[in-house]
DNA sequence: GTAGGGTTAG
C-alpha cells in the first residue's frame, strides 16, 4: 500500500496518493512519512506541515529524522525561520544533528530564510559531508548575496576532490553571474563539458544566464541556438538576456517565434518583455504587452505588475504607473522602487518624498535602492535637506551602509543647488574611496555654477580614475564653454582626438503607428526629411515670433546663419517636427533620446508645445521632460535655462557637435 | 518502504 502512495505522489499526483494514503486502516510512521513527502516535493508545504501535526494527535506517531528531512524544505518555502529554529530545537533534543542529511537540510532552511551566518556555523560543524551539503552552501550563499564565499566554497569542493554536480555548476554559475566573473564562467563552462554536462538542458539554461549578465548575449544566444530541447526556461532566459542588454528587437523577435511554436508565456517571460518594452520606452507597445498581460492573467503576478509599473513609467505615462500601483494588493520593496523612481525621474519630487513616507509606514521595509531613488527624487527637485536627512536617516534608523552611488547621489544633490564648497567637502569627509560617479556628479554641478577651479580638481580626479572616459572628457569641454574658455575646450578636444575617444552622436525616437522611426542629428535619410526639414523653417518662425531666441553661442566657430542650421538639425527637433507632421491636433508626442536635451532643445521645445499646443514628453538618459504650454516638468531644475537668477546654457552643443555631458547618477 | 541540494524575474 505504502509503495503505491509513494508511486502517485512521485507521479505528482498527491491528491490521489493522499486517497490511498486516508483508505488505510492502520498508518504506519512510515506511511506518514511517504505521504508528508509527497505533499512538500510537490510544493504544498503547509499542507505538509499540518499532516505532521495530525499524525501527532492522531497516530501516536512521533516525527523521526525521516519526517524532519521533508519538514525542513517545506519550512525553507515557506521562509519560516521561526518554525525552522523549533524543528531545530527538536532535531537537537533527538540527536538527529549527527545525520548528514539532517545537517545539510537544515543548512539549506537556514540560508533559505536569510540566516545565512546560522546555516555556515551547522555547515562547518559537520564531521563529514556530502557533495549535497556543499552544494546547498554554494547556493545558500549565493542566494543571499554573497558570491565570493560562494565561490570560495566552490573552490574548496574542487580541492577535496569531490566531483561537482549539475545543481553545483547551476549555483556556481548564479554566482559568476551576478558578480559578473566571467574569467571563472568560462572555466565552468569548461568544467561543464568534461563533466559530460553540456546537454543537461538546466546546466545550459544557467551558462546562457551567466554570459547574458556578463554581456556576452553572442555567446549566450549560440548556446541557445545550439540546445536541441529548449525549456520555457531556455526562452525566458534568452529573451531576458536580449532584454538586459538593450536588443530590444531580438528579446521582442523571440518572444514571436516562441509563440509561433505554440510555446505559452509565464510570468517569467512577461517580465523579460515588459523590461524590454519599457527600454524601448513606446507607449502604443508597452499598452499592447499589458493589453496581453491581462489577457493570461499573468498581471496578477507582483512580478509583472512591477515591471509594468516601471514601464509606464519609463514610457513617460506615470499616472498611469501609479494606477497600477493603486490596483495591487501585494507590493514588494520593488514595487514601491519602481514608483518612487519613477517620480523622481518626472520630476515630480512631491509625490516621490509622500509616497516614501507612505511607505515608511507601511510594512514593506525600504532597502538601499529605496533610498537612492528617493534621494535622486529630491535632486532633481531641488529638496537638499529632505534628501541630506534621507540619507541619514539610511544608516541610523534603516542601519543601511551607504555604497558608492547614494554618495554620487549626495554629491549631485548638494552640488546641483549650488552648494560646491560643500559638495567637495562631502566628498573629502567620505569614508571610502570616491569613485568615477562621485566626481562626475561633482564635475557635472562644477559646470552647472561654473566652478572652473572644483571643476579641473574634480575632472583630475576622474582622468586618474578613468582616463579614457568620453561623457566626462565632453562635460569638462562643456564646463570650459560655459565660461568661454575656449582655448581649454580645444585642449580637451585635442586631448579626445589623442586618445581615441568617440562622441556619441545624437538620436531621437518617435513611435508612429507601430513604426518606431530613428532621426540621427543632421541626418537626411528618413523619407520625410524633406518635408521634416521645410517644416522646421515655418516652425522656426512661429516660436521666434512667440519669443524664442536660438541659442547660437553654443558653437563659436562658424557663421550665424550656419549655427541656426546646426541648431535645427538636433535629433529630437528632427524627431518633433516629423511627429506634428504625422499625428492630429492635441496629440501627445513621446520622443525618446539617448544623450542628454541640450539648452537650445529645452527651449525650442517650450515654444513648440506653446504655439502648437501640443503635449511633447522627452525621455532622455537622465529623466523625463514634460513640455506643456510653453513650460517644462523640470522647472528647468537642470543644466539648462534660469536658475537662481544666473542664466545657465549648454554651450557647446549636444547634436551638433556631439560634445554631450554624460554624467550619471 | 519513506528522506537532504535544483535552471529564468521586478
Amino acid at each position: 500500500m505504502t509503495s503505491v502512495v509513494n508511486l502517485y505522489a512521485k507521479c505528482g499526483m498527491v491528491g490521489d496518493a493522499y486517497k490511498m494514503f486516508d483508505r488505510m486502516p492502520e498508518k504506519d510512521l512510515v506511511c506518514w512519512n511517504t505521504v508528508i513527502s509527497g505533499y512538500a516535493q510537490n510544493g504544498m508545504s503547509k499542507r505538509a506541515l499540518e499532516l505532521v501535526l495530525r499524525m501527532q494527535e492522531e497516530g501516536c506517531n512521533r516525527p523521526d529524522s525521516v519526517t524532519v528531512v521533508s519538514m525542513l524544505p517545506a519550512c525553507a518555502a515557506i521562509g519560516s525561520l521561526q518554525m525552522g529554529k523549533s524543528i531545530h530545537g527538536y532535531v537537537f533534543r533527538n540527536g538527529f544533528e549527527s545525520l548528514v542529511n539532517v545537517s545539510t537540510a537544515l543548512v539549506d532552511m537556514y540560508a533559505k530564510c536569510g540566516s545565512v551566518g546560522t546555516a555556515r556555523l551547522i555547515f562547518d560543524k559537520m564531521d563529514s559531508m556530502t557533495v549535497v551539503s556543499l552544494n546547498a552552501m554554494i547556493d545558500g550563499y549565493a542566494r543571499n548575496g554573497y558570491y565570493d564565499e560562494a565561490l570560495v566554497i566552490f573552490q574548496r569542493m574542487l580541492d577535496e576532490g569531490f566531483k561537482p554536480t549539475n545543481v553545483t555548476i547551476m549555483s556556481t554559475l548564479h554566482a559568476c553571474a551576478e558578480s559578473r566573473n566571467i574569467e571563472l564562467g568560462q572555466y565552468v563552462h569548461k568544467l561543464v563539458n568534461q563533466l559530460g554536462l553540456g546537454s543537461n538542458v538546466a546546466v545550459v539554461n544557467s551558462l546562457i544566464s551567466m554570459y547574458c549578465k556578463c554581456q556576452r548575449v553572442d555567446i549566450a544566444a549560440e548556446l541557445f541556438e545550439n540546445l536541441k530541447e529548449r525549456t520555457l526556461v531556455s526562452w525566458n532566459a534568452m529573451i531576458l538576456g536580449y532584454a538586459q542588454n538593450g536588443c530590444v528587437m531580438d528579446a521582442l523577435t523571440n518572444f514571436c517565434k516562441m509563440h509561433l511554436q505554440n510555446i505559452k508565456p509565464d510570468s517569467f517571460t512577461m517580465v523579460s518583455v515588459v523590461t524590454a518594452l519599457a527600454e524601448l520606452s513606446v507607449l502604443r507597445q508597452a499598452k499592447w504587452i499589458h493589453g496581453f498581460s491581462v489577457r493570461t492573467c499573468l498581471n496578477r503576478n507582483v512580478f509583472v505588475a512591477t515591471a509594468l509599473v516601471d514601464m509606464y513609467a519609463k514610457c513617460g505615462a506615470v499616472h498611469t504607473a501609479r494606477k497600477l500601483f493603486d490596483m495591487m494588493d501585494d507590493r514588494h520593496v520593488t514595487t514601491w522602487n519602481a514608483m518612487i523612481d519613477g517620480y523622481g525621474t518626472h520630476g515630480y519630487g512631491k509625490e516621490a518624498v509622500e509616497l516614501f513616507e507612505e511607505m515608511r509606514k507601511g510594512h514593506v521595509e525600504p532597502n538601499d535602492i529605496t533610498f537612492l531613488c528617493v534621494i535622486s527624487a529630491c535632486s532633481h527637485s531641488g529638496f537638499v535637506e529632505k534628501g541630506q536627512n534621507y540619507f541619514m536617516i539610511m544608516r541610523e534608523v534603516y542601519s543601511l551602509e551607504p555604497s558608492m552611488d547614494h554618495y554620487g547621489a549626495m554629491v549631485d544633490l548638494i552640488g546641483r543647488a549650488g552648494r560646491l564648497s560643500e559638495a567637495w567637502k562631502f566628498i573629502n569627509n567620505m569614508p571610502i574611496k570616491p569613485g568615477l560617479n562621485v566626481y562626475g556628479a561633482m564635475l557635472g554641478a562644477c559646470k552647472i555654477h561654473k566652478n572652473i577651479d572644483l571643476g579641473e580638481k574634480a575632472a583630475d580626479k576622474l582622468f586618474e580614475l578613468d582616463p579614457n572616459d568620453g561623457g566626462y572628457h565632453v562635460l569638462l569641454a562643456n564646463m570650459y564653454a560655459t565660461a568661454s574658455m575656449w582655448h581649454k575646450v580645444a585642449k580637451v578636444r585635442t586631448m579626445m582626438e589623442r586618445k581615441g575617444i568617440q562622441k556619441t552622436p545624437g538620436c531621437s525616437l518617435v513611435d508612429l503607428r507601430n513604426e518606431v522611426h530613428t532621426f540621427y542629428s543632421g541626418s537626411t535619410s528618413h523619407p520625410q526629411s524633406e518635408k521634416i526639414y521645410a517644416y522646421l523653417e515655418k516652425l522656426f518662425d512661429r516660436i521666434k515670433a512667440a519669443g524664442y531666441i536660438p541659442d547660437t553661442d553654443s558653437i563659436h566657430d562658424v557663421e550665424d546663419d550656419v549655427q541656426e542650421q546646426l541648431l535645427k538639425s538636433h535629433s529630437e527637433k528632427l524627431a518633433i517636427a516629423f511627429g506634428l507632421l504625422n499625428t492630429s491636433a492635441g496629440t501627445t508626442i513621446h520622443i525618446r533620446k539617448n544623450l542628454r536635451v541640450c539648452g537650445d532643445c529645452h527651449s525650442a521645445t517650450k515654444y513648440i508645445s506653446l504655439v502648437m499646443k501640443r503635449e511633447i514628453i522627452v525621455r532622455d538618459m537622465h529623466r523625463f521632460h514634460h513640455f506643456k504650454d510653453g513650460s517644462c516638468s523640470c522647472g528647468d531644475y537642470c543644466p539648462i535655462g534660469t536658475f537662481r537668477g544666473i542664466e545657465l546654457r549648454n554651450i557647446i552643443c549636444s547634436d551638433c557637435q556631439h560634445l554631450q555631458p554624460t554624467w550619471k547618477n
